[in-house]
RNA sequence: GGCGCAGUAGCCAAGUGGUAAGGCGUGGGUCUGCAACACCCUGAUUCACCGGUUCAAAUCCGGUCUGCGCCUCCA
C-alpha cells in the first residue's frame, strides 16, 4: 500500500509502526456551525483510508477531533446569549448526524479540546522549561519557533521567506512575540470568554496546541497517519509537528496526508461569495450517499470542483450501481437453487480480476477514482451475464463482490427492504395492473402519475411491475 | 514578492516512457403498450501551446499561455 506523504512528497510504502496496527488522526471541524461540504471531504476521503486498511486487515485506531473552544464559537455564543458549550454541543451532536448519513464510522474517539486542557498545561509547561516556549508580559505564551530546527520540513517553506510574508506588526500582541515566526500555545482571557487557570495566566490555548496533545494521549508520541485539508498544512500542521517533536523528542507522524479543496463552481466556497453549502443543505435534495459518491469521484489530492450538474452526474452514477444490486437481488430472488455451472465458475474468476483491479486502485495512494471504475465494470459484468436463467448461488456471488467493494468505499448500494406499501398505493398498483391488462393504459398512466406524485415511481420490467422512492 | 498545484472527449475523471480506463451526457438500435431499467453501437489519430531528449512521450526536460491554491481564520 502507498500513500503520498506530505514530508517528503513522494508516495511511499506504508510500514505502520506497530505491524497490523495503525495509528491515525484527523483534524476535525471547529464546532460553531453545520459542517460545509468542504468539511465533509476528508471526512469521506480519510474514512475510505479507514475502511480500506481495515478490508486489509489492519487494526485502525483513529482519532478524530472537535475543536470546541475557539474565537467563532465564543463569537456565536455571544450572538445568541448562551455559554459557548451550548454552542459546541449543539453542532457536534449535528455533525455526528451528518456524519451517519454519509456514513462516515465514528473515530475510535473524538476528543473535545475542552476535556483534554490539563494535557495541553502539562505540554506548554514542558515546551517552557526546554527552552522552546516563553511568557510574554500579558501571559500569552509563545512558541519560539526559531528554536526547532526543522521548522518548515512539512510545508517545504523557508523561514526566511515566511518572515517576508509576516507584513503586519499591526496584529494584537504582535510587538511583545520576540519574532515574527512565533506562534501562541496560550492566550489570557478576554471579559466573558471561557476559561482555565494556568501557571501563566487566566486563559485559553492555542488552536495548533489542541491535536499536538489530543494526538499523543489517545495515539502516543508517535505515530503512523496524521491527515487534514491541505489548508492545514501551514501552518496548523508545521506547528504541531514543532510543538510535538520538541516536547516529545520523537518523530510525530510518519505519514502526512492531506486532501485537496473542494470549489463551487470553480470559486473557492466561502460566505461572502455566496457560495457556500452545508452538508445539510445538500441532504434536503440529494440521498447523501451521492455526496460521497461525487467526493470519491476524483483523486483526493486533486482539486473537486462542486456544481448542481455534476451532483446530478454523481445521482446518476450512483443509481446505476444501486439498481444493478436491486435486479441481482430481484433475481437471486426468483433463481433456482442450485450448482454454480461451470460457465458461471469461469465467469465469476474473470470478475475476480475486477475486485484485483479495485484492490490496485486503492493500493496506489487511494486512488477511488480507478476503485470505481472497477466497480463500474463490475456492474456492466453482472448487467450483462446476470439474467433469470443464472443460478443463485452465481448471482449471489456478483451481488456480494459489488456490494462489497462498494462497502470499502463506504458506499450502501443495498437498498434495505422497504417497509410495506400502505394499502391504497397497493391497491392502486394492482388496479394499473388490471387496466395495463385490458390494454386501458390511458387508466395505467393516470395511476403512475398520480403514485409518482406520492413519490412512488414505477417500472415494468420483464419479471413483473417494482417499484422504489422518489 | 516567496512557495506550490493543475490544464486529457460536450461534462467529470484515471492513466507519469510503450501507443488514451471508467462514469455522466448526446445520437442510433434491441427490449417494452408507453416510460423507466438494462444491453449493443456512437465518441479524443490525440492529451493547453512551442521546442528538445528517446527506437518510443499525455507521461521526461526547457519555455509560453491559462486557471487555481498557500504564505492570515479556514477542511
Amino acid at each position: 500500500m502507498k500513500i503520498y506523504n506530505t514530508l517528503s512528497k513522494k508516495k511511499e510504502e506504508f510500514v505502520p509502526i506497530e505491524e497490523g496496527k495503525v495509528r491515525m488522526y484527523v483534524c476535525g471541524p471547529t464546532v460553531y456551525n453545520l459542517i460545509h461540504i468542504g468539511n465533509a471531504r476528508p471526512m469521506i476521503v480519510f474514512d475510505t483510508v479507514r475502511r480500506y486498511m481495515e478490508h486489509k486487515g489492519l487494526e485502525v485506531n483513529y482519532v478524530s477531533n472537535f475543536t470546541d473552544v475557539d474565537d467563532k464559537i465564543i463569537k456565536k455564543a455571544v450572538e445568541e446569549g448562551v455559554d459557548a458549550a451550548v454552542i459546541s454541543k449543539r453542532y457536534i451532536e449535528e455533525c455526528k448526524k451528518d456524519m451517519e448519513a454519509m456514513n462516515v464510522k465514528p473515530a475510535t474517539v473524538h476528543p473535545l479540546a475542552t476535556e483534554e486542557i490539563g494535557g495541553m498545561l502539562d505540554m506548554i509547561g514542558e515546551l517552557v522549561e526546554k527552552g522552546y516556549a516563553y511568557k510574554a508580559e500579558d501571559g500569552t505564551v509563545y512558541f519560539r519557533t526559531r528554536n526547532f530546527k526543522e521548522y518548515g520540513k512539512l510545508s517545504h517553506k523557508n523561514l526566511d521567506d515566511l518572515q517576508g510574508g509576516n507584513r503586519s506588526l499591526l496584529v494584537s500582541g504582535e510587538g511583545q512575540k520576540e519574532d515574527g515566526l512565533d506562534f501562541v500555545l496560550w492566550k489570557p482571557k478576554k471579559e466573558g470568554e471561557p476559561y482555565w487557570e494556568s501557571p501563566w495566566c487566566d486563559g485559553r490555548p492555542g488552536w495548533h496546541i489542541e491535536c499536538s496533545v489530543m494526538s499523543k494521549r489517545y495515539l502516543g508520541d508517535e505515530i503512523d497517519i496524521h491527515a487534514g485539508g491541505e489548508d492545514l498544512v501551514f501552518p496548523h500542521h508545521e506547528n504541531e509537528i514543532a510543538q510535538s517533536e520538541a516536547a516529545n523528542g520523537k518523530t510525530f507522524a510518519r505519514y502526512w496526508m492531506h486532501n485537496a479543496f473542494l470549489n463551487i463552481d470553480n470559486r473557492k466556497m466561502s460566505k461572502s461569495a455566496g457560495n457556500f453549502f452545508t452538508v445539510r443543505d445538500i441532504s434536503e435534495k440529494y440521498d447523501l450517499q451521492v455526496l460521497r459518491f461525487f467526493m470519491l469521484s476524483a483523486h483526493y489530492r486533486s482539486p473537486l470542483n462542486f456544481s448542481a450538474e455534476l451532483m446530478e452526474a454523481a445521482k446518476n452514477g450512483y443509481e446505476r450501481i444501486v439498481t444493478s444490486v436491486g435486479n441481482l437481488n430481484y433475481l437471486i430472488g426468483n433463481a433456482a437453487e442450485g450448482e454454480m455451472s461451470g460457465e458461471e465458475e469461469r465467469l465469476l474468476a474473470e470478475a475476480g480480476s475486477l475486485e484485483a483491479k479495485f484492490d490496485e486502485a486503492m493500493d496506489d495512494d487511494f486512488n477511488t477514482a480507478d476503485a470505481i471504475a472497477a466497480i463500474f465494470e463490475l456492474v456492466k459484468f453482472a448487467n450483462t451475464h446476470g439474467s433469470d436463467k443464472s443460478s443463485a448461488a452465481f448471482l449471489t456471488a456478483l451481488k456480494e463482490k459489488i456490494v462489497e467493494l462498494s462497502d470499502i468505499c463506504g458506499l450502501l448500494v443495498e437498498k434495505k427492504e422497504e417497509g410495506l406499501l400502505d394499502g391504497e398505493i397497493e391497491g392502486l398498483i394492482e388496479e394499473r395492473q388490471a387496466a395495463r391488462k385490458a390494454k386501458n393504459f390511458a387508466r395505467a398512466d393516470e395511476i403512475r402519475k398520480e403514485l409518482l406524485e406520492k413519490g412512488i415511481i414505477l417500472e415494468d420490467t420483464r419479471e413483473g411491475v417494482k417499484w422504489k422512492r422518489a
